[in-house]
DNA sequence: GGTATTCGTTTACATGCGTAAACATAATCA
DNA sequence: TGATTATGTTTACGCATGTAAACGAATACC
């Protein structure tokens, strides 16, 4: 089943540092949620049975891990996008952005350095 | 309010040629999705409150326009993704790809010839 | 003109999500 | 030891979504 949107945000505070506290993870969310220890709680147990986090008990508590990868997410999300909106193909997604003027300058330079890699590494 | 993923289809349609007819959507979703008419019906209402689509009597029955361009949907979604997994930067996100082996010959063609255009507008 | 057909509108219903309160349990403190 | 605190589990509730059935109105056919 699909990580939601809010559930990805605890998955963000997991993928920084692992592993946390629920209570930990409270105080890292806080800072751009405005969420209550138990929205928290819900969180963390929908993710226990998709199996994104684990726990571990750690004395009156648990900690957790993320058992999902930040990596794994972002492929899936991307692939998702990219299939949806752009036929599976990366240069009209980024020949939209283009369009859009959101390329800035240090995506570009980064673009052609890339390129440039991907040019040596075959030759 | 955002369009779903079953609205989506809808608008697909609807981007492809416009105006159509209930029936017509029906027929062309056909053969991807597996819709009962009720369905693309409730669909297309929803898409109607959302002020996504107008409609405009012909007859008997409605002919159905897409109000929200594909563009502007495209643009939502492509940036709601870049914003939440690459920190608004295009860049990463091509650079991931890349690392999925998910860059095509034509794509990395295309990309250095949309370079090499952003650099003779520039100069 | 009554009945069947065709459209659109309204209502339904299960599931997921955002958000949290209520509850259970174990540990701690007075 | 009884009350308080801390922590996790269960339940709740409104709204969106996917998927449609039911209903109603207009039109067409016999």
């Amino acid at each position: 089943m699909a990580i939601s949107e809010a559930e990805a945000v605890i998955m963000e505070v997991l993928w920084r540092q692992a592993p946390r506290s629920a209570e930990d993870i409270l105080v890292q969310v806080g800072a751009q949620q405005d969420w209550q220890e138990g929205t928290v709680k819900s969180l963390l147990n929908r993710l226990l049975t998709k199996k994104a986090v684990k726990a571990e008990r750690d004395g009156r508590r648990y900690l957790y891990w993320p058992r999902l990868t930040r990596e794994q997410y972002v492929s899936q999300e991307s692939k998702g996008l990219l299939d949806r909106l752009f036929d599976g193909r990366v240069a009209p997604l980024v020949a939209h952005f283009s369009e859009q003027r959101k390329l800035s300058k240090k995506d570009i330079a980064e673009l052609r350095k890339l390129l440039q890699e991907l040019d040596d590494e075959q030759s």
